[in-house]
DNA sequence: AATTAAATTTCGCCT
DNA sequence: AGGCGAAGTTTAATT
C-alpha cells in the first residue's frame, strides 16, 4: 500500500495488481468519462475507486449507495500516465463500453489480496416462498393440492400451479413484498392463457404479504383472489422441514 | 489511516469518524448479518467495507459489481468491541432493518475527508440526438424518411437530411439546448446552398428542446419549421434500441 | 407518503 | 448467446 505515490508508483502498483488479480483500492481526485450504452461525464472530485479481481470497477462518491461510474465484472484494463495524468480505462465488449478514470491526485493506493469463501446466505427470497407453498400447501389455503412448480405457460411462468379441494384448477402468483397491479395483471395473463389452450374454470390466486391499495379492486375486476402470505413465516417453514422433504418432492415432479 | 490497528484504534477511528461525517474505509475479515426486508448471513472472509457520509454502508466482497451486504443512505451507526469482536452495526427506519459487521481482524482502517462537488452529467449529446432521430425517424415527424446524415453540403454539414411523407426534402438542424438565432441562420444558409444546386422545394427543421423567443419569429420569415426535441427521450430511444444497433454507433468510439 | 417507472440496472436461470 | 423475471433492488418522478 503507497501513501501519496507517485503517478510511476501508482502505475506500477496498478499494472501489478491488475496482472496478479489482485484487488485495487485508489482513493485520490479524479474525473470519468463513460461511453456505452450511454453516455457520461462526472467532473473533477475525491473518490474511492475500485478494482476487482474479476474485472469490474467502481467508482463511488462520497454519499450515495451506487457507484457514480461503474463497470460490470469481465473488462479488460489499461493503465497510462500521460502529462502527470494517471488513468485507469476499463473496456467491455457486449456490450461494447468504456470507462476511463483520470487521476491528477492520488492520495492511497493499495493492491489487495483477499481471500473470500465465506457462504452467503440469503432467507426469505420469493423462491423460498414458491417451495414454502409446496412442503406446506396449507399456507395458500386448506386442502390446496400443488402440480406443478414454476410451470411454463407461454407468457412466462406460472409460480405455483395445482388444484383445490373441489378440483378445480389454480394459478397462483406469488410476491414477497406489497403486490403491485403488474402482479394481478401478470396472474391475469397467464391465465387467459391457460383458458385458451384448456377452456376449463380457472382460478387465480394473488399471494403476498399485502396488496396495494387499488389491486383489490382490480382483482375483483379481473375475478381473482388475494391471499395474504408471510414471507417470513414461509423462511420458517423451510428451516423447519428437513432438507430431505424438499429433495424428496423435487425428485417426483421430474420423474 | 491505520495499518493493523487494535481494536481499540479502530474504534475510536471508526467512532470519531461516523461524529465528523467522514468517509470510513475499512479491510479485513469480517461476517456479515442481515435482518429487515429479508434476513442474510455472511460467513467470514476478507472484504472491504465503506461507511459515507450519508450513512450508507457497502460490504464489498472481492468480486462482484453489488455490495454483497448494504445499508442505503440514512442509517444511525452503532460501534462496539466485545470479545475481541470490532462490530458496526448499521440501522434504518423505515423500513426497519439492520446490518451488523464483525470484524476479527482488521488490515486497514482509514476516516477520509473526502471533498467531492464535481458535477455528473449523463447526457444524450448532439450526435445522440442524429442518431436517435436515425433509429427513430417518428421522433421528428411521421413518416420521415431519413437519407443522409452529416452530409457535406458546402457551407458545412447537414444534421440530417431526409425526405417526407409527400417526397419533399428535408434539412434538419438539431441542437441539444435552447435554439438561437444563429441555428436558425444557420439552416437557411444551408438550404439555400442545396436549392441553388437541385431546384427544387425543401423544408427545414430546426430541432431542439426549444427555440428563444425572437427566433419564433425569425423562423417564420425564413420560411423555416421548429420542432422540439428533447435529449432525454432521444437517450431513451437509444438505450431501448437493441444494443447490437447501438455497438454498431458506438464501435468507432469506445477505443 | 405512496406508487409508478426507469436503470449504463445486475444477476441468475433456462431455452 | 438471448430472453425473461427477481432483487433486501435503488432512485427519481408523479400522484
Amino acid at each position: 500500500m503507497l501513501v501519496r505515490p507517485t503517478e510511476a508508483e501508482a502505475e506500477k502498483t496498478a499494472k501489478d495488481a491488475i496482472f496478479q488479480r489482485k484487488t485495487l483500492l485508489i482513493i485520490g481526485n479524479c474525473w470519468v468519462h463513460y461511453l456505452g450504452r450511454a453516455r457520461s461525464k462526472l467532473e473533477p472530485g475525491e473518490r474511492i475507486v475500485i478494482i476487482k479481481a474479476d474485472g469490474s470497477l467502481l467508482v463511488h462518491r462520497p454519499v450515495g449507495y451506487e457507484p457514480v461510474n461503474w463497470q460490470p465484472p469481465g473488462c479488460i484494463f489499461h493503465v497510462q500516465t500521460k502529462d502527470d495524468v494517471f488513468e485507469v480505462r476499463a473496456v467491455r465488449q457486449k456490450p461494447r463500453e468504456s470507462v476511463k478514470v483520470f487521476f491528477d491526485k492520488i492520495y492511497i493506493i493499495s493492491a489487495l489480496s483477499l481471500t473470500d469463501s465465506g457462504q452467503f446466505t440469503l432467507y426469505a427470497s420469493e423462491e423460498d416462498m414458491h417451495k414454502a407453498i409446496l412442503l406446506k400447501p396449507s399456507l395458500l389455503e386448506e386442502d390446496f393440492k400443488p402440480i406443478s412448480y414454476e410451470k411454463k405457460v407461454e407468457p412466462g411462468f406460472v409460480d405455483v400451479y395445482g388444484v383445490d379441494k373441489k378440483g378445480k384448477l389454480v394459478v397462483v402468483e406469488v410476491k414477497r413484498k406489497t403486490a403491485g397491479k403488474e402482479a394481478a395483471l401478470q396472474l391475469a395473463k397467464y391465465i387467459d392463457a391457460i383458458k385458451a389452450k384448456a377452456d376449463r374454470e380457472i382460478r387465480g390466486i394473488l399471494a403476498a404479504p399485502n396488496i396495494a391499495k387499488d389491486v383489490q379492486r382490480l382483482l375483483a375486476t379481473l375475478g381473482l383472489e388475494f391471499k395474504s402470505l408471510d414471507p417470513r413465516k414461509c423462511a420458517e417453514v423451510l428451516k423447519k422441514t428437513k432438507t430431505r422433504k424438499l429433495e424428496a418432492f423435487f425428485e417426483d415432479e421430474t420423474n
